[in-house]
RNA sequence: CGGAGUGUUCUCCAGCGGCAACGAGAGCUGACUGUAAAUCAGCCGUCAUUCGACUUCGGAGGUUCGAGUCCUCCCACUCCGA
């Protein structure tokens, strides 16, 4: 079983603070989950993922590593945790969002979606009952349902088409995951995902829907996808009003450190974001007074440590400097270095959020970080 | 001393009568939200927000409506031969 214990629950805001209890351990929200779509965090060790950073789960993504390595080598090594030797909680994203990112090489049809291999031009069919069976076999704790991930301009027209077919995939997802066991004798919970794009009416519908479904977490899909943030903001609250406040709430690939702040004020527990790593593979760093980009020239006397205020042994261990030299000089540490940091913040910030929670004073604390957070050093 | 060749905007390199001058690199800046991303985009002689104006291709002359491109001389470097 996968169970959600809730420790204090804010009283001026929708922010709480729990914990998720899974076969691989228990996690304490609101948490942000680094992305491995590979079944690897790019550039950063299990240890410094662990030790360091203090990551409490990852994701990995069905489509990629149903690609590659491919199934036969994940099964054969007895699951993604025995594969790439993390044994705390995993969650598989279904490989919805690449209907989204790769939208010029997939077609979508009610069975499902034929993609075109980005790394060959194969042709691969996903079905909602394929996609369990993938995540039955990569072994994730929470696997997500598969669904379509449409972009945040799509007209009413699209949005109210592409849900219904969201839904159709959810009772498909929902009826193979309980025809299906574990593979690796541990449970494995299903989150369905809300849509609806930037309509009140379609996430309300779909939330209702989905609240009814009594799974043992939810998420919230389809956002940050190009609509403007200040309606990403309103359809978490009006999905949020609806989706049990008893059960995790996963916002889907959010994102960044202000959207986490004030989703865990409308009542987010579980957050993933390529950006701290890929944004940091790209030389931005975030830090609690904002972001700098590190290939600037003005960090290239500046030998104060990376980020005074740290909490990873690259913040005090590395100068600017060094950092910047390391970006123009192209070297592969400058990659490792950006990433472990932005992890180390992001799983800092959330770990803040629960303690000012606990306290009582989120909303004041919250306040003040969303304006220090959004300025560029 | 004789012969052959080369000198282009930070670097390398193209250019063979209409050129502010191809391409690459470097440099500067920006973007990135369930990862087709160690990626992508813009700028990169000076001035102007735009039209555009101005100054450039080792140096000095010349031919031409027009010269980085043709001619003459000079300078520098490279290679070959004594």
């Amino acid at each position: 079983m996968l169970t959600f214990h809730i420790d204090k629950a804010d009283e001026k805001c929708n922010a709480r603070a729990g914990v998720i209890n899974t076969d691989h351990g228990s996690i304490l929200t609101p948490i942000f989950m680094p992305v491995g779509t590979l079944g690897s965090v790019k550039g950063v060790h299990m240890h410094e993922l662990c030790d360091d950073i203090k990551a409490q789960i990852i994701l990995g993504n069905t489509y990629h590593l149903y690609l590659r390595p491919g199934l036969d080598v994940i099964h054969a090594a007895g699951g993604l945790h025995k594969f790439n030797g993390f044994n705390r909680p995993m969650l598989t994203d279904s490989g919805g969002f690449q209907v989204f990112s790769l939208s010029g090489i997939r077609k979508i049809k009610p069975e499902g979606v034929e993609f075109r291999s980005h790394i060959d031009g194969s042709r691969h069919f996903f079905s909602p009952e394929g996609v369990m069976d993938i995540e039955r076999t990569i072994g994730a704790d929470i696997m997500m349902a598969f669904d379509e991930c449409p972009p945040g301009t799509s007209d009413f027209q699209y949005a109210k088409k592409s849900l219904a077919l969201t839904e159709q995939w959810l009772d498909r997802c929902i009826r193979r995951f309980n025809e299906t066991e574990p593979l690796y004798g541990y449970h494995q919970a299903l989150f369905p995902i809300v849509q609806g794009c930037t309509f009140r009416d379609l996430r309300q519908k779909a939330a209702e829907n989905i609240a009814r479904l009594g799974a043992e977490g939810n998420a919230i899909g389809g956002l940050a996808v190009g609509e403007p943030t200040d309606v990403m903001y309103e359809m978490i609250e009006v999905v949020n009003e609806i989706l049990p406040k008893d059960k995790p709430r996963y916002l889907m690939g959010v994102g960044t450190p202000q959207n986490l702040l004030e989703g865990i004020e409308r009542g987010i527990d579980m957050f993933d974001c390529v950006m701290p790593t890929r944004n940091g593979r790209n030389a931005m760093l975030f830090t609690r007074h904002g972001t700098m980009n590190m290939k600037n020239k003005k960090w290239e006397m500046d030998f104060s440590p990376l980020d005074e205020e740290g909490t990873s042994y690259v913040d005090t261990t590395y100068s600017k400097a060094y950092l910047h030299h390391l970006f123009k000089a192209q070297e592969l540490l400058a990659l490792q270095i950006a990433s472990i940091h932005n992890l180390a913040f992001y799983l800092w910030l959330v770990g803040e959020a629960r303690q000012h929670i606990i306290a009582g004073d989120f909303t004041g604390w919250k306040a003040k970080m969303v304006e220090e957070l959004g300025r560029r050093i």
